[in-house]
DNA sequence: ATAGGGTTAG
């Protein structure tokens, strides 16, 4: 952006059309006119009352100089004329002008100057130059004729005429030796960076800054704000280095305008970077002006969520000898609170009460705030009641975070009360207040209640607003008052809230809740205007409630797409309940063809779900459909598939796509490798782990350990055991169960103790089967009672594993016991309970009590597991590989 | 002077 200079103005100076024209004007009379002008009382209303006048140019400005005490009398007059045959001319303007700015209207200036602008140059008969020309050839003083360019440059801001409003800054420079008010090139500024015109910012500024004006504090600012817009941090810099080493008349003042600008923009950063500098060149040197600024500039900081930076500039300040007040404590507890970082909100404020900070009432709401954002109600109710008991003044804010609270944990009896208490004191209550009990009332299902106090809220002459209407309607609903919520909106619209689609949504969502589905379906009907909000609103609360189905029917038949969110809530319902897995893959196909692009974990969502049911052959559709969008699964999704071929025993297909996961560059990580060397004992994935570096685990070393075990090698796996130490994991639980599985004699109870290892049932199993196995079903019960004893919870396992010691020893009567003493003890035998108890009472001749059994078995519709199934499997291969 | 509370949606 170029600014040419150019010093027109004292050029055409003399050049002047003036004298008389043809031109007449008939002007009504005033007095028709609804606008009540006059101010003076010299002119009165009545004086053109009688009829219209004619006059030619040099009488329109004979009265409008006659005018010049009443500049709202002289506008309306121009006014009068501009509606008529011939246009006033350019002198008519500039007195008018003249006499506006004479009293010192600039806003009436500044309004008049756009509409004149507005009009163009063929609409108002002369250019802009040419009226500038016509004032400064009647006026000699300049502060007037500064004033007129200040509110031109406004009014070009104003329009947007970005072009012209510049032109007429610097062309008043230079004709006139002095610029137009600093405040209205910063409007203009303004306006640029509002229409995304940062460059032409920074060249005006530069151009600024060569001619030696003077910019103030908030230009800087905005200069900055240009700057960054343009991601222009070489500029940035230049524009800082450059301001410090300026000679600022009252750098103080300056400068803290300036931090304050900054901080008002969401640069507080920046602020905080200056802030170093001019500490050192003691600029800020006054404590109490570089208090100022840390202050703010913390201030700042937290506002724009940068808590650590925030933290940071803390720590700085205090060791710089400044104090923080009160509300920069609570600026970094509100900044912890809402990045959620409760704790650390906690933290702070314990600081304050060991340091003896003063505390006030709105640090003590938003710490009651933060228990309630933890979910701690009654903790914040306790906290309220200390502060009350330390005498803190509170207010009705706190009082209502407090009942707010009462009201969550369903006491609105006892929120009710404090409420009482807090009026008692003379603490008159709001709309908000109001708003909270009734919402805590329609909680409880109390609604007579939250109209009583709707009622005394319209008698305390507060006018009621739309929130509280909404949560009043929307509660009615929620408790299954159709037509009472039906009637708030009536009510509402009548005393002149407008229901938006927020208290129609609630509506609908509480009656879907509620279980009205047929009055939710007619209420929604009856909205004449639909909105997407509400077509949201019904497929999110039918999810809510439930009813997917109708969430489902009514998402998919829309012809339009709904926000994300909306798919991404029915999507998940979808996917979580086994028979709704395939309509979850509709609503992607839907969202497809409406244009709408899913969240990229919905596709491993819905691979996962079809995993889950063990349906990897719909997962592989899904899989195949992705590839040829181009979409590649992630690792996670890869992983899942390959762990349910490998747990339905399908090691080729699971194999195959390991391989296809690393070809298309998905790289594996340790639970890949976990799923398939777990399934594929033939499997050697070392050195390829190696290559990718992947790191074996706890859970691999286990695997592998458990391998080696079942190939009775036990050597290799004491050996993988101990280079698993050597590496630092720590074996868990499952690795010593492993290793005890096929070597009891080990003895690893002080090593397991040292790694602070419980053992678990499963562990218990292992050694009352293997004392079962070698015959000692003494030892077994013994171990049985001391898993008792150590407060572990038998399973079925335990007790089968007993079952089939006591089968194997012939002694059928005490495997019955034990059997009977499981369901005692309230635990259901499952499949492999039962096939045990039966195949020792076969085995051992007892061949009605096994049939028997076994028809108990299936009539309690006892089917096998999918664990037991592949442990039957495995067994089978094993005995195959022994073979 | 500057700060904190009620509905939704996220």
């Amino acid at each position: 952006m170029r600014v040419i200079p150019s010093s027109l103005l004292s050029h055409v100076r003399g050049l002047i059309r003036r004298g008389p024209s043809s031109r007449w004007y008939v002007v009504p009379a005033l007095s028709r006119t609804n606008i009540t002008i006059s101010h003076s009382e010299q002119v009165k209303e009545g004086t053109f009352d009688y009829k219209s006048l004619e006059l030619n140019e040099i009488g329109v400005l004979r009265v409008l100089n006659s005018m010049k005490d009443d500049p709202y009398l002289a506008l309306s007059f121009l006014k009068r004329i501009e509606g008529n045959v011939a246009l006033p001319s350019v002198q008519a303007y500039a007195t008018v002008i003249r006499i506006v700015c004479g009293w010192g209207l600039d806003q009436k200036l500044d309004t008049f100057l756009v509409e004149l602008v507005r009009k163009g140059d063929a609409g108002r008969g002369f250019s802009v130059m040419e009226l500038l020309n016509a004032i400064g050839e009647m006026e000699q003083s300049l502060v007037l004729l500064i004033r007129v360019s200040t509110a031109l440059v406004k009014a070009y801001a104003n329009l947007e005429m970005f072009e012209e409003a510049i032109d007429i800054f610097f062309r008043t420079y230079h004709s006139l030796g002095r610029a137009p008010d600093i405040k209205a090139l910063n409007f203009l500024l303004n306006r640029m960076i509002a229409s995304g015109r940062t460059d032409m910012v920074v060249g005006v500024f530069w151009e600024i800054e060569r001619l030696g004006l003077d910019a103030d504090a908030h230009t800087y600012v905005l200069v900055v704000q240009a700057l960054c817009r343009n991601d222009d941090k070489e500029g940035v810099d230049k524009l800082l280095i450059r301001l410090l080493n300026s000679e600022t008349r009252n750098p103080c003042v300056f400068y803290l305008n300036f931090i304050e600008g900054l901080c008002l923009n969401q640069m507080a950063s920046m602020a905080y970077l200056l802030l170093q500098p001019l500490r050192e060149v003691n600029i800020l040197v006054d404590k109490s002006d570089l208090g100022i600024a840390y202050r703010r500039v913390v201030r700042g900081l937290c506002n724009e969520m940068r808590i650590e930076d925030a933290e940071k500039a803390f720590l700085d300040m205090e060791e710089h000898g400044i104090d923080p007040d009160v509300y920069v404590y609570s600026a970094i507890i509100e900044g912890h609170r809402k990045t959620m970082n409760i704790p650390k909100a906690l933290d702070i404020f314990n600081k304050m009460v060991k340091k003896r900070t003063r505390i006030n009432c709105v640090i003590v709401s938003s710490i009651l705030q933060c228990c309630c954002q933890m979910g701690n109600f009654s903790g914040a109710y306790v906290l309220f009641k200390e502060c009350r008991e330390l005498n803190i003044p509170l207010d009705r804010v706190c009082y209502n975070v407090a009942f707010d609270a009462l009201g969550k944990l369903g006491k609105v009896e006892e929120a009710i009360e404090l409420f009482r208490e807090m009026t008692g004191k003379g603490i008159a209550p709001d709309v908000i207040n109001y708003t909270t009990l009734i919402g805590g009332c329609c909680l409880q299902g109390k609604c007579s209640d939250a109209f009583d106090l709707m009622i005394e809220m319209d008698g305390s002459g507060k006018s009621p607003d739309i929130v509280i209407y909404n949560v009043l309607a929307g509660g009615l609903a929620r408790n299954g008052l159709a037509q009472e919520a039906l009637e708030t909106l009536k009510l509402m619209e009548d005393r002149g809230v407008k229901p938006t689609y927020v208290t129609q949504n609630m509506v609908i969502e509480g009656l879907i809740v509620a279980g009205k589905l047929d009055e939710a379906e007619a209420f929604y009907e009856s909205l004449e205007h639909k909105s997407r909000e509400n077509d949201a609103s019904m497929v999110k609360s039918y999810c809510e409630a439930g009813c997917l189905d109708q969430a489902f029917e009514r998402c998919i038949r829309l012809e339009f797409p709904l926000p994300k969110s909306v798919y991404f809530t029915l999507f998940t319902s979808l996917c979580s309940e086994k028979d709704h897995i395939s309509k979850a893959q509709d609503l992607l196909d839907r969202m497809w063809e409406l244009g709408v692009k899913p969240e990229k974990s919905m596709y491993g969502k819905l691979i996962g779900a079809w995993c889950r049911v063990n349906n990897v052959r719909k997962a592989r559709q899904f899989f195949e459909i992705l590839v040829t969008k181009e979409i590649i699964p992630d690792l996670f999704t890869y992983t899942i598939m390959i762990n349910t071929y490998c747990r339905l025993n399908e090691l080729k297909q699971a194999y195959a796509l390991f391989q296809d996961m690393k070809r298309r560059d998905v790289k594996p990580d340790v639970v890949t490798y976990t799923v398939l060397l777990n399934s594929n004992p033939e499997l050697d994935m070392k050195r390829e782990m190696e290559a990718f570096d992947v790191k074996p685990d706890v859970v691999l070393y286990t695997i592998m350990i458990n391998r080696y075990c079942k190939l009775n090698d036990v050597k290799k796996a004491y050996a993988l055991f101990k280079d698993m130490k050597r590496r630092e994991i720590v074996p868990d639980v499952v690795t010593y169960t492993v290793l005890l599985k096929n070597n009891p004699e080990l003895d690893l109870t002080r090593e397991m103790k040292a790694f602070d290892v419980k053992p678990d049932v499963f562990y218990y199993t292992v050694l009352i089967d293997w004392q079962c196995k070698i015959g000692d079903l003494k030892e077994a019960k013994g171990i049985f009672d001391q898993m008792i004893e150590s407060g572990v919870d038998p399973d079925a396992a335990p007790y089968t594993a007993l079952i089939a010691g006591c089968c194997k020893m012939g002694n059928l009567k005490e495997a019955k016991m034990i059997f009977d003493l499981m369901i005692e003890s309230g635990l259901k035998p499952d499949f492999v309970s039962y096939t045990t108890l039966i195949a020792g009472f076969r085995r051992n001749g007892f061949v009605r009590k096994a049939f028997t059994l076994m028809k108990e078995m299936l009539e309690k519709g006892i089917k096998p597991t999918q664990a037991s199934l592949s442990a039957v499997h495995y067994a089978k291969s094993k005995a195959k590989g022994l073979r």
